[in-house]
RNA sequence: GCGGAUGUGGUGUAAUUGGUAGCCACGCCAGACUUAGGAUCUGGUGCCGCGAGGCGUGGGGGUUCGAGUCCCUUCAUCCGCACCA
């Protein structure tokens, strides 16, 4: 009998499918295992040969726990709201809701091919109204909620109103847009609107006036990679920085404890420090500057206090509202030209833009501490999103404040002994302060951090600033003028928003004539119908962005059918979180942070059971292409094989690298792939033609693009699954190389070739042999650990050493293959399932149990030490096994080879190594 | 600029975590059987050298009886973040 892969693995999918192999339950007798991978958007381009990598690793991994006893959770399912369904839609008029689901059956399709343990039961969509419906109402809830920092929690809107009826702002500690004051008098007195409108500053949705890059001709808000040199990418239409009213999340309010639940988890340090950095906690203080001749004074952000007596300027980000407050009369036309010019540059081009750039305001604030006058500039090079978009410069200590004080010929006033500030700013940390004497403060012959802390103690102690820690990490902008998207809950009554009840959810996204904004400019839901509550409120016309579907959707799997509720408690109790999580390293910044915060605060509300959402993570590496050339003469149509092409005068050019193997063209399908090679004539080496190849990134204008289906109906499933790991470590990027999966569907086929021997059936009920069992325990021993520690690479190259081993032995043990097909079942699911039925047993190979390791198997007789002088290997003796260290040197001295080494010299020292050496250092 | 990673045969990689570097494959070479199939099997294959032997993990230095692995330094490549005060 042949290894016939196409039927055995159509044979097993069927089977799995009758047999609701995959389906899980809560079941409180055995322990749980969550596994998930990371859903796919589902593109039209279909799945590629890169998709795959992370879900057979998780399958794997799935599999080999549940062997272990495990009760496993491996669901998928779709992120399906997104943009280029929608830029599709825009395009061809299709309903981007029919290209979603066409591409959710091409992937479904594709995915089957491959032989997932997937509980399809479980499947989730984003789009899916019984799925949106609790990303509505998880908006709901963080609208009805405040992040009270004294509790470090969220708590309930309505509790904060209470305290704000009886007390005011008074005693009230919470995270805020900006600080307010106010008393229960003045709450009590407020109208209903007023009322809203100071809620808005504690909610944790809330509505926020954030910057953005707004597009007027095409009415939209753009990214900041839509825009290129202050133009829109597409169309070339002037984009300027607005103001906007957004729907935001306050993700910074969980600043602290995402970077604190960072210590907790099983990530890689890579993506615990790119988070780290994201979220860019940085302590410092804020301080108090007053303007000259005026009552006002203004704030700013300083990790360096200490330089205090270094700042000879001041400067505001050109959004300050300070600017206006402060621009003498004489300087308002210098200043509003600087801001409209800044105002047609992006944060990008800001960002790209290193040139000195910058405007005096005519005001100048005093130094709190010397009583200095120093001028107040207004620059680009201050951000407005952070800290307090004000700042003090220091040029001596600050390379920024360096280059404008150099511009703009400011005094550089050097703070610590023995720098050189005449060619550039010393940033550096450390050394004994100078020049730092005022009135009540001396800092003088302080190190550095001691002046930083004392400084602090002051300003607090005499009321001028105080200690503040300030965060990289912004909130989120959670609004989008988009069409495929989640519809808010959200409606509009005397122009504040109000949430739908949550029995009216969810909100069905309707239907619209066009995917384009508006002729006003409103977003593409502006064109639906009846978009009003029943009693005629206006509802929300923006969209959720992206993340908002994918930031729960790890909870829905563990209930994915509840109507009352996300989760319910149960099921949640039951699977707790997720235990491995297997995705690209892409969404470090995105999707993994806003998951967290997502988490955490219906962690606070006591809707789930963990604060974090997933406890081990790990980021497969990216699958690149690997291109094929073909060389053609210039002007003919006449293709050179690669070592020949140096002759002549050649174009390259891709060829589709399906009709390329081992780099060899076929040359009949070549001629048949577009009509202008059908006359083709190839310049042949060794009679063949050879191609050039490139790694680069995999897409179809490089024709590099493989498909998994092609694999899979060309070598099999198992052969794909097999080959995949085999390709290198997980978490490396790498190039797809079909060449090379000859050797994986070698291995498959001889492993074949243990049970069946043309129509004969091998396996028999003889006793195993000790070398089959030694082999067979290696493996055991080696496929666990490489489970276990994510090597599944290596796993497959001692699946073939047992296998070459086993077949030199003509292993035929029954027990021996059994357990074999066990290990292998992880792996190659159909051919173990079919080898698994073959010796006799009735029910799936996924209900087997994992092979006990043996350590006696493993145990030599007789072990062989090589014997080295000076490090250097000579000649081997061997010992029983157990022989104590001491024998084993003395008998290694007393030999006679070593005499003839050691050549008369008294040995200085003997070290018997774990690793069966002797070393004699002469 | 800051941070993270990686550097081993012609190629993908491995190395019991400080213990004889190159496992397992691809490719290549030779042979067998076939003979148009990109099939199968066996053997060989780091480099230099006829050889004994020598040299070899990006380069240089160090620790050690012993270094791909640890330390210092340097180069190269890749990936994040980037005017964050």
């Amino acid at each position: 009998m042949e290894y016939n892969f196409r039927e055995i693995e159509k044979k097993w999918q069927e089977f799995w499918k009758q047999n609701q192999t995959y389906k899980v339950k809560e079941d409180a007798s055995m322990p749980k295992f969550y596994v998930l991978d990371m859903f796919p958007y589902p593109s039209g381009a279909g799945l590629h040969v890169g998709h795959p990598l992370g879900y057979i690793a998780s399958d794997i991994f799935s599999r080999y726990k549940r062997l272990n006893g495990f009760n496993v959770l491996h669901p998928m399912g779709y992120d399906a709201y997104g943009l280029p369904a929608e830029q599709y839609a825009i395009q061809t008029g299709q309903h981007p809701a029919i290209t979603t689901k066409q591409n959710i059956n091409r992937y479904r399709e594709q995915l089957d091919k491959i032989g997932f343990c997937y509980d399809w039961s479980r499947e989730i969509r984003t789009c899916e109204p019984d799925y949106y419906k609790w990303t509505q109402w998880a908006f709901i809830k963080m609208f009805d909620s405040y992040y009270d920092k004294d509790a470090d929690q969220a708590l309930p809107i309505a509790e904060l109103v209470k305290r704000f009826e009886q007390n005011g702002s008074e005693g009230v500690n919470a995270v805020t847009t900006r600080d307010v004051y106010f008393t229960a008098e003045e709450w009590n007195g407020f109208a209903e609107k007023e009322q809203q409108e100071l809620l808005m500053n504690y909610r944790i949705a809330y509505l926020g006036d954030t910057m953005v890059n707004w597009c007027p001709a095409l009415g939209t808000v753009l990214a900041n990679d839509e825009v290129v040199n202050g133009v829109s990418e597409r169309g070339g239409h002037p984009v300027e920085q607005k103001l906007m009213r957004q729907w935001c999340l306050r993700v910074g309010a969980y600043a602290d404890r995402l970077l604190k639940g960072l210590d907790k988890l099983d990530w890689t340090d890579s993506l615990k420090e790119t988070q780290k950095n994201w979220i860019g906690r940085s302590e410092g203080a804020e301080m108090q500057f007053k303007i000259d001749n005026s009552d006002l004074e203004f704030t700013i952000f300083t990790t360096r206090a200490d330089t205090v007596f270094g700042v000879t300027f001041m400067v505001l980000a050109p959004e300050s509202a300070y600017v206006d407050q402060v621009t003498t009369a004489e300087q308002k036309q210098a200043v509003a030209d600087y801001l409209a010019a800044t105002k047609h540059k992006t944060e990008r081009d800001r960002q790209t833009d290193k040139t000195v750039s910058g405007v005096f305001t005519g005001a100048y604030a005093i130094n709190p501490l010397s009583g200095k006058k120093i001028p107040v500039y207004v620059s680009d090079y201050v951000l407005a999103g952070y800290g307090t978009g004000a700042i003090m410069a220091v040029p001596a200590h600050d390379s920024r404040d360096y280059a404008f004080a150099k511009h703009f010929d400011l005094p550089i006033i050097p703070l610590i002994e023995g720098c050189d500030v005449s060619e550039e700013s010393f940033d550096a940390k450390d050394g004994i302060m100078i020049n730092s004497r005022g009135e009540e403060l001396d800092l003088n012959g302080l190190e550095v951090k001691a002046a930083i802390a004392k400084t602090k103690q002051f300003i607090e102690e005499k009321g001028i600033g105080r200690v503040k820690v300030n965060f990289r990490l912004r909130d989120a902008i959670f609004s989008r003028q988009r069409y495929w998207g989640e519809p808010f809950p959200v409606y509009y009554k005397d122009g504040m928003p109000y949430m739908l009840d949550e029995e009216k959810l969810p909100l069905l996204l309707p239907e619209v004539d066009s995917f384009l904004p508006t002729q006003t400019g409103e977003p593409p839901l502006g064109h639906a119908r009846n978009w009003h509550t029943a009693e005629g409120y206006p509802l929300e016309l923006n969209t959720m962005p992206g993340f908002a579907g994918s930031s729960a959707y790890y909870l829905r799997y563990m209930d994915p059918h509840n109507e009352n509720a996300l989760v319910s408690e149960d099921a949640n109790r039951y699977w707790k979180n997720v235990d491995l999580y297997i995705g690209g390293t892409e969404h470090a910044t995105g999707h993994l942070i806003y998951s967290r915060f997502w988490n955490k605060f219906l962690f606070d509300l006591g809707l789930v059971c963990e604060d974090e959402p997933f406890k081990k993570l790990v980021n497969q590496g990216m699958i690149q292409g690997r291109s094929n050339f073909v060389y053609r003469i210039k002007d003919t149509n006449t293709f050179v094989s690669l070592n020949l092409k140096d002759q002549y005068d050649v174009t390259p050019l891709h060829v589709d690298v399906n009709i390329v193997s081992n780099d060899i063209l076929d040359q009949e399908a070549f001629k048949a792939w577009r009509p202008e090679f059908a006359t083709a004539e190839f310049i042949l080496e060794d009679g063949k033609y050879v191609c050039g190849w490139a790694v680069e990134k995999m897409s179809k204008s490089m024709f590099n693009v493989v498909n998994p289906d092609v694999i899979v109906d060309k070598f099999g499933a198992d052969t794909l699954r097999f080959y995949e790991m085999f390709l290198g470590p997980l978490e490396q990027s790498k190039p797809w190389d079909t060449n090379g999966i000859d050797g994986v569907h070698r291995f498959l086929r001889k492993l074949w070739a243990l049970f069946y021997k043309n129509d004969q059936f091998l396996p028999t009920d003889s006793e195993p042999t000790k070398d089959a069992l030694k082999s067979l325990h290696k493996l055991i021993k080696k496929v666990s650990w490489d489970i276990e520690n994510f090597s599944f690479n290596t796993s497959v190259s001692a699946f073939m050493i047992c296998v070459n081993e086993l077949t030199a032995q003509k292993c035929n043990s029954k027990q021996v293959l059994g357990e074999l097909v066990v290990l292998l079942a992880p792996f190659a699911p159909h051919i173990a399932e079919e080898l698994w039925h073959a010796l006799g047993h009735e029910t799936s190979v996924c209900d087997a149990k994992w092979p006990v390791f043996n350590e006696e198997y493993l145990k030599e007789s007789n072990v062989v030490y090589a014997i080295s002088f000076n490090g250097k290997a000579r000649f081997n003796m061997e010992f029983p096994v157990d022989t104590p260290k001491e024998e084993v040197e003395k008998a290694a001295l007393a030999n006679e080879n070593s005499a003839k080494w050691m050549d008369g010299k008294t040995p200085k020292k003997v070290i018997v190594v774990p690793n069966k050496i002797v070393n004699i250092v002469l």
